[in-house]
RNA sequence: GGCCCCGUGGUGUAGCGGCCCAACACGCCUCCCUGUCAAGGAGGAGAUCGGCAGUUCGAAUCUGCUCGGGGUCGCCA
């Protein structure tokens, strides 16, 4: 070894030990005569003194470093002198007084500080990754998700669960996300497609008689990225046989109860999870991922404003639409510029527009509430009864300001969730160090997809219709439910899973909802098909989005800072230069003929 | 595919029609300095303002296109 102990690990009890370190030089503080090195390796810093009375060949040589060179150091751990320790080091105490200096590998001028709280441009970043990665933050983030995988990995074991690793190369299915394709060379003219995620196969490794698997699963969707969405992302897939609904969430509970107890032990962890239903979901918070550390609950409103005779409302519920709001605690001062701001946010996530109601605070409470103590754009269509109503139904104090939102009952509840989130993190409704998780079931097996005009999945096609709901499947696909939870953490959707169909019945029959022909069953499901038909045990689990948790532990709003080699935005690696142009010899051993592009 | 924001020395920002062949901080280089820890002091180098085209007597500044980055809708679980 280069060093016989890390840096940050070095206490007062170590004075007086001769000792070898290595690392990173991380500041230099040349006084002449004394220069002080900040040492980094990844346990933390540890400062080094060269004084020319102690070597004058190691002063010498300590003379020339410059920050980033990796250095070997030898010398006595020494008490530092009085006055000058460093209570913000955990090494503060002491200090290596050094005798012997190897300079390990010199650096160029690195193109950004290793520094936390600097704000340097992602791109940058990106390009020198491996420069960003040595930034203690980083180095936490890389730990902390070694220690949740770790976690998993020690859990699941116990539980009884075996890993399998599954094949990256698989075969294209049309349905869901885009594919990423790999061609081959054997089978010209034909492609692999790397997983979207392990689903088929886990369910395979279940008819296999595997009982419980989990995998820490690479998987891959060629679709436009997000702050949450990376075109590589890795879930926790697991699947267990003879089990129900119950069995899974369950275990998955205590598992995350176990995760964010091990590697966040000071957050506030709400147990047991809230359990909801995707009906209650939409109508409380209007989403199926909600954000429940906050109120701002929402509310349907079309009882009391349907006979005022105010036009648009009308409009809207003789089309089939819904009139819904939501109260802003204390926002009842909301000037024009500011309301105007809520609308543009309304239009941006599909809607026509808001109505507003501000209720000033003139008054103690609604009962007392006058025709002068209110404001709204449509306030000559609204009676003090109808405020009083209103404020009633969605308990409006005063001082309140009512959003309202007429349109169908996707696009209000679309409108006003995301109005919800925004607003709560403007208000700051709620404790970031809190970790809040939801269930959320019985989701509908099929919604209408309108521009193809036809059923499709909500969730994937291989979710079980409840056995109560089997009946409308042919008749009426819109009212069957699925047995199918999502696990949602502070608004984010981070796992979904079910359990699954395992007959080839009825997984034909839902094939025939979504309106897949013989032909296409065959050509893409026949293998899980006919493995259904040779003793299929009942069983069901869930994929979970590893990223996006460590996201959410890590206390980051993009996955990239958890990800040690993330893609930009247009899915492009700066630091390998990916994707590339290929040589024409690799190409043509491909047999592959590029269209011209214009 | 749509919308929004950003692009100025190595890094982060200022400048937003002439005062700018561009300012500040950090970093970098040289020298001084024995208790600093964002060390200090003195001096110095470094950007034709992402690219192209245009408007103008004059462009970092205005316009168009383009490239790159970020956010978001669509898309995606």
């Amino acid at each position: 070894m280069y060093k016989d102990v890390n840096n940050g690990e070095l206490r007062k009890g170590d004075v007086g030990k001769s000792i070898t370190v290595a690392g990173w030089v991380s500041r230099r503080r040349d006084h002449g005569n004394l220069i002080f090195i900040d040492l980094r390796d990844r346990s933390g810093l540890l400062q080094v003194v060269f004084n020319p009375k102690i070597s004058s060949s190691a002063h010498k040589n300590a003379q020339m470093l410059r920050g980033e060179w990796v250095i070997q150091v030898s010398g006595d751990v020494v008490q530092r002198i009085k006055g000058s320790e460093n209570p913000d080091l955990p090494t503060g105490d002491i200090e290596l007084s050094a005798d012997k200096l190897v300079v390990i590998s010199r650096s160029k001028t690195p193109p950004f500080e290793v520094d936390d709280d600097l704000n340097i441009d992602d791109l940058t970043r990106l390009k020198y990754r491996f420069i960003d990665l040595r930034r203690p933050k980083m180095q936490a983030l890389l730990k902390l998700r070694h220690d949740v995988t770790r976690t998993i990995w020690n859990y699941l074991s116990n539980q009884g669960f075996i890993q399998v690793e599954t094949p990256i190369l698989i075969k294209s299915t049309p349905e869901g996300a885009r594919d990423y394709l790999v061609p081959s060379r054997l089978h010209k003219g034909q492609f692999y497609a790397l997983p979207q995620s392990p689903q088929q196969l886990k369910q395979m490794l279940m008819v296999s008689g595997v009982e419980r698997y989990f995998q820490i699963a690479h998987c891959f969707r060629d679709e436009d990225l997000r702050a949450d969405r990376q075109p590589e992302h890795t879930q926790l897939d697991l699947e267990m046989s003879f089990v129900h609904q119950e069995d899974v969430v369950n275990l998955v509970e205590a598992l995350f109860s176990t995760i964010v107890k091990e590697v966040r032990p000071t957050n506030s962890l709400s147990e047991p999870f809230i359990r909801i239903s995707y009906d209650e979901a939409m109508e409380r918070f209007g989403t199926d991922k909600p954000d429940v550390r906050f109120g701002l609950e929402l509310n349907s409103i079309t009882d009391i404003v349907s006979n005022l005779g105010i036009n648009v409302f009308n409009k809207t519920l003789e089309s089939g639409g819904t009139i819904r709001s939501l109260v802003l605690p204390g926002c009842g001062y909301f000037v024009r510029k500011q309301t105007d701001e809520l609308i543009e946010l309304a239009k941006s996530n599909g809607g026509k527009g808001l109505v507003f109601i501000s209720i000033d605070n003139e008054i103690n409470s609604i009962e007392k509430l006058s025709y002068e103590n209110y404001r709204s754009p449509i306030k000559k269509l609204l009676s003090v009864e109808a405020v009083k109503s209103i404020s009633n139904v969605t308990n409006a104090k005063p001082g309140d300001l009512i959003v309202i939102v007429a349109d169908d009952y996707k696009v209000a509840n679309n409108v006003l969730s995301n109005l919800r989130t925004e607003m709560g993190k403007r208000l700051k409704l709620y404790d970031t160090s809190e970790f809040s998780f939801v269930w959320v079931d019985n989701f509908p097996l099929f919604e209408w997809d309108d521009k193809e005009s036809a059923w499709s999945a909500m969730h994937h096609v291989f979710s079980a219709p409840k056995q109560e709901d089997l009946e409308y499947l042919e008749t009426d696909p819109g009212k069957v439910r699925a047995e199918l939870y999502d696990l949602v953490c502070n608004g984010h959707e981070i796992g979904s899973g079910s359990i699954r169909i395992h007959d080839r019945r009825t997984q034909t029959r839902v094939f025939n909802v979504i309106g897949y022909t013989k032909k296409d069953i065959d050509e893409r499901f026949r293998h899980l098909l006919d493995a259904f038909d040779y003793g299929a045990p009942p069983h069901g689990g869930m994929g979970l989005g590893l990223d996006r948790l460590i996201m959410i532990l890590g206390g980051e709003d993009n996955i990239r800072e958890v990800i040690a080699f993330p893609k930009t935005q247009a899915a492009s690696d700066p630091l390998f230069d990916a994707p590339s142009f290929l040589g024409k010899s690799q190409i043509d051993e491909l047999g592959i003929l590029f269209k011209p592009t214009d």
